[in-house]
RNA sequence: GUGGGAGUAGCUCAACUGGCAGAGCACCGGACUGUGGCUCCGGUUGUUGCGGGUUCGAUUCCCGUCUCCCACCCCA
């Protein structure tokens, strides 16, 4: 048997309705706040994510799902493509290739697959899925304002809102300019040096590879260390600092509760200045079901002009898990099951459901052979809210018997006033 | 990529140290020829993940492999 390969699945009903449920929210939200959707390919170049994420970064050394197309001619090398691992670097390249910045500020989203090579686990596929956005612009847009990134933080906090997830919780945190960081990592690295011997094997590898990440660490004995460790918030210019008191007060004045979080740095190299994560209690180890950042360098990075820009994706796999038991709740349920009964009956049926599915009625049928007995059943499995019975005592009478299943009256209804009857009755 | 655990019916799980593959739920049919949910009866539940080995005999023991789960790495 050919099964979904490794780190891939299947979405079945009803979960998929619990999937158009959270897309529908997003792209209400997203209404809400002026936001509109792009769509990317879902693979490009692999410069593009050599460049934007980060050369030295995991998901472009060891995650990437790279090819060699095909040149023009057989003997031609091709040019070497990838699935996007995450959607900004497209974005952005959407962004310099058409010029958005003659349209000022852009303010993009997008739902869709994104393709790393990881050891999968619970929340954690090879394709999965983001909802993301990202605002971007030349600064004298206000693409760079502090009111930009606490629009995007109201907007996530809305979102969760929305959706009935109330145990989040924002985690925030600056992580300065380029500069800030050179400075802040050569500290980093001064302050490890004479400590790291008496660390953990993980935090003296860091120590090398990223010394960043040892503030990851999770072992006991290494905490006092790590407390007695410089903060990137020391080494921030006054720009930055000053750029993240006024993100932090306007949060306060509309209300959105954040935690300050100096341990928090994303592992992207794109980002600049605000960085976040929202996180949600019972997915385990992976209980971060959102992050995201400002990222000032990167369309310079990526040969395009200065256009700061704040953005974020959430992992849609984990906020679906996190929803998983309302699933049965959002699928919409048939108003009414057709049962035709006796020979030739099914012409009526046909001829009645089309009418109420014109009407916006949700209709399910049977076949004129099924018992009585049987269609009732596969009604109430359903819940299909009304059975409607066309026998030909019905069709002669002009008036069909309409059960509703949940009440288990029933009452006999002309053909004329059916729509009419049911539209007015609809489930949920 | 590293370490550990697990794969048996559509689902959740049993089968003492190797001895005829089982239960509940779900599904299909009947009791009940035009009325569901309750009850009773009957039925299929199946390449025991896949491949090899040991054995008279393997769901069980051994090797390989695939997938899932947990942790690490990293990240959404």
């Amino acid at each position: 048997m050919i099964k979904a390969v490794r780190g891939t699945r299947d979405l079945l009903p009803p979960e998929t309705a619990l999937w158009n449920f959270v897309e529908a929210a997003a792209r209400d939200v997203f209404r809400a706040y002026n936001f509109q959707e792009i769509r990317t390919p879902i693979f490009e170049e692999t410069q593009l994510f050599a460049r934007s994420v980060g050369e030295e970064t995991d998901i472009v050394s060891k995650e990437m799902y790279t090819w060699e197309d095909r040149g023009r001619a057989q003997s031609d090398k091709g040019q070497s493509l990838t699935l996007r691992p995450e959607n900004t670097a497209g974005v952005v390249r959407a962004y310099i290739e058409h010029k958005l910045w003659e349209r000022g500020l852009s303010k993009l989203f997008y739902i869709g697959p994104q393709f790393r090579r990881e050891r999968p686990q619970k929340g954690r596929y090879r394709q999965f899925y983001q909802i993301g956005a990202e605002a971007i612009g030349p600064a004298t847009a206000g693409s760079e304002s502090p009111a930009r990134d606490a629009e995007v933080l109201e907007l996530l906090a809305t979102f969760l809102d929305r959706l009935g997830i109330n145990d989040w919780n924002l985690e925030l945190n600056s992580v300065g300019c380029p500069k800030d960081r050179e400075g802040y990592n050569e500290a980093l690295r001064k302050a490890l040096e004479p400590v790291v011997g008496k660390m953990c094997a993980d935090c003296q590898r860091r120590a090398v590879t990223n010394p960043l990440r040892v503030f990851d660490c999770k072992v006991p004995e290494d905490q006092p260390i790590i407390e007695t460790l410089p903060r990137i918030g020391q080494f921030l210019d006054e720009g930055c600092r000053q750029h993240f008191e006024q993100v932090q007060d306007i949060l306060k004045a509309v209300g959105v509760p954040f935690v300050l979080n100096d341990r928090l740095v994303r592992g992207l190299d794109y980002y600049t200045r605000t960085a976040f994560e929202f996180t949600h209690g019972a997915l385990g180890a992976q209980n971060a079901i959102l992050g995201g950042g400002r990222y000032d360098g990167l369309s310079e990075s990526l040969g395009g002009p200065s256009a700061p820009g704040i953005g974020f994706a959430i992992g849609e796999d984990r906020l679906v898990l996190a929803l998983k038991e309302s699933a049965e709740a959002v699928m919409r349920k048939p108003d009414v099951y057709v049962a035709p009964l006796g020979a030739g009956m099914n012409r009526e049926a046909a001829r009645i459901a089309r009418e109420l599915r014109r009407h916006d009625v949700v209709v399910e049928m049977g076949d004129e052979t099924f018992r009585l007995k049987k269609s009732f059943e596969t009604a109430s499995k359903m819940s299909a809210k009304f059975a409607l019975i066309v026998g030909e005592n019905e069709v002669k009478a002009g008036a069909f018997a309409l059960k509703n299943l949940e009440t288990g009256e029933q009452v006999s209804v002309p053909r004329g006033e059916l729509p009419q009857k049911l539209q007015s009755n609809r489930n949920s």
